[in-house]
DNA sequence: ATACTGACTAGAA
DNA sequence: CTTCTAGCCAGTA
């Protein structure tokens, strides 16, 4: 029991070991976890598990497979997830990642 | 208990 | 090239 035993524990430990200045997709993670199919539950509990435990899950580096800003309306501001991935060192564009594919964080490459 | 929703992805037309 | 459909699993009503 002290131990992870939801999805939702699962996704976020991943989403927590992303590097700063990396992006990576719902997918991805996903996969990681031995579900490839699974990826609307990684963003789904991620709104749901954002501020769970007591602490903040940097949610704005994970975009969808076209490296698109899809769940910035989970955060306090639409805004804010773009203002977060500039801030370090991320461009976006018309709500898309600049260069998504080479700041691509793959989980499964831990 | 079932039904519906949802920050997605890949394949088919 | 674009657009649509189906699959996926967990959470909420």
């Amino acid at each position: 029991m002290t131990q992870n035993k939801s999805f939702c524990d699962n996704v976020v430990a991943i989403v927590k070991q992303i590097p700063k200045g990396r992006v990576t997709s719902y997918g991805a993670i996903a996969a990681a976890l031995g579900m490839p199919r699974s990826a609307r539950m990684v963003g789904y509990i991620l709104n749901n598990g954002l501020f769970k435990g007591g602490e903040f899950i940097p949610a704005h580096r994970i975009v969808n497979r076209n490296g698109y800003l899809t769940g910035k309306h989970a955060f306090p501001g639409e805004q804010m997830m773009q203002e977060l991935l500039e801030n370090e060192g991320v461009i976006i564009s018309d709500n898309r990642v600049v260069e998504f594919k080479k700041l691509f964080w793959n989980p499964a490459s831990l």
